[in-house]
DNA sequence: TTTTTATCCTACCACGTTGGTAGGATTAGT
DNA sequence: ACTAATCCTACCAACGTGGTAGGATAAAAA
């Protein structure tokens, strides 16, 4: 799978990085994919998480608990509490995660679903270029992040590992 | 076609709407078609793009000397001057443009190409599902943003009219 | 019932990026 | 010389990101 490889050549001085995802989503899905590794143990305090993935405690702790609020999660308080999914892990994906924290999944304004509006400059959208592109590349992203949930992901590190 | 239309219905309110293309990058675009098109008649001054699409005339010049030092437009100064495609349109697409202004067109800075750098809390990138899942995404983004070139926006764009 | 170990809640903040604005220097046709 | 363009430098307000700090609350174990 050579397409797999894209580590850097000599090129472009790679000043400008500048990736969709939020710490805090990619925090999230670490998360995620530790809980679903380990659900069939005691549920998970952030502490652990924290320590096995070396994300900010303080930081962590408001991210699954906005994942709680948001029925992802179950939380149990007090001593041996911590966090379990609140579904199985195939029915958590990425792009509800994604939606969650970063918001819509779009190039334009004007191609989201659930966080519509109009792009401002535009003259018209009905007949506008550019969104058809936008909206082709939003339903593509779309359909590989649901395909994505925690269950598949977990499959796909399995193989890697052979 | 069912799916072009994707205005929000009832649901929730709308608040974080975060496109990914930033209003520079959308500005370019919106020039460079509206340049493309009228390519046959003499240079075309910022003056007359920043009225006609409604852009900020300054910001609008910022950007457009941007694509003049990256080649992507030709200008000319002083009187009757103005900025020509340096390609044809056939030739620049939105992945350069959208490279330009925005970087990386990436979900995670590990599967970028020419801004390659690791996801510093990633245990193993070789194994790592979440990344194998977004560099699918680059690869299918990408291609469609090549393929999306100024000759092929405008080509959508009439047959959207009839 | 006290201790321990969790979640949960509110507030705060430094830093960088975005989306501009202002003012003028330079260049080139008429 | 005038006019109409690009080009260049500097500045700035507002916002989002990625946190930190400190404690209130809850539950299980001792």
């Amino acid at each position: 799978m050579y397409f797999l490889t894209c580590h850097r050549p000599a090129g472009p001085p790679a000043t400008n990085a500048n990736p969709v995802l939020s710490k805090k989503t990619k925090y999230a899905i670490n998360a995620l994919v530790y809980i679903a590794r380990h659900q069939e143990e005691r549920p998970i305090p952030v502490s652990r998480i924290s320590e096995e993935r070396n994300i900010p405690l303080k930081f962590l702790e408001s991210i699954l608990t906005e994942l709680k609020n948001a029925r992802v999660l179950n939380s149990k308080k007090g001593k041996y509490g911590g966090y379990t999914l609140n579904g199985a892990p195939e029915d958590i994906n990425l792009a509800e995660v994604m939606r969650l924290f970063d918001g819509a999944i779009a190039l334009l304004p004007c191609v989201t679903y659930n966080y519509y509006q109009p792009c401002e400059e535009c003259v018209d959208e009905e007949t506008c270029g550019i969104r058809q592109v936008a909206l082709e590349i939003r339903n593509a992203t779309v359909a590989r992040l649901k395909n994505a949930t925690l269950a598949n992901i977990i499959e796909r590190e399995k193989k890697m590992r052979r």
